[in-house]
DNA sequence: GTTATAGGCAAGTTACTACTTGCCTGTCAA
DNA sequence: TTGACAGGCAAGTAGTAACTTGCCTATAAC
């Protein structure tokens, strides 16, 4: 019913945000990817199931969505349920407005 | 230096959230009126420590701001730190634009 | 003064979550 | 068909975070 919760346990993780930040950069990855680029790039020890279950959690939050093709899965990135956090804390509120 | 570590963790938890819906619903709260409108109108059963801590949590990720007065410390909501997230990963990206 | 109110501090407990480990399934190339 | 590659499943472990408990400080009313 409330996907809510699963989406603020998403990003509440360093790495997951980290994932978010690579599929930005370059949409479509796959798991293995990803595990080299969290490597690689930011220096992450990350087993390959750490990675896949990061990317279940982001799935399940609606943030990433997912392309099976063969052998391959391609992640894609969709940060469109973000939209609501800044709708539910509304910012306007002590700049009037230009 | 970095502050969105805490405001990732501030705005995971769902008690928290509940506090920035009452601090946006009426702004400038006493630590025993959070405890008092959580309790009835969100039927928590939290201590005032835990609100209390809940706050902090708050503060430190710089969405809540307190101002003393007496023996009151009233909080006020800041809820500009989100623009952030929304920032780090555009949402455009389907919607070409209007 | 004394008492009640508003809040703070610190240690201990419990529950959750990220991560590991080990093994299994499915796809493609040789 | 065999082996390599891409990924999945499930149980166990460890670290963290929410919450409790108990006591303490400060402001204000009586």
């Amino acid at each position: 019913m409330d996907a809510e919760p699963d989406l603020f346990k998403a990003i509440g993780d360093a790495t997951r945000r980290i994932i978010l930040d690579e599929l930005t950069e370059r949409d479509g990855q796959t798991l293995f990817e990803i595990c080299g680029r969290l490597a690689m790039k930011h220096g992450l020890g990350s087993s390959r199931q750490a990675i896949s279950q990061h990317l279940a959690v982001l799935e399940q939050a609606g943030l990433v969505r997912t392309r099976r093709q063969g052998r391959y899965k391609f992640h894609h990135i969709d940060p469109s349920p973000l939209r609501s956090i800044v709708e539910r804390w509304p910012i306007d509120r002590e700049e009037p407005k230009s």
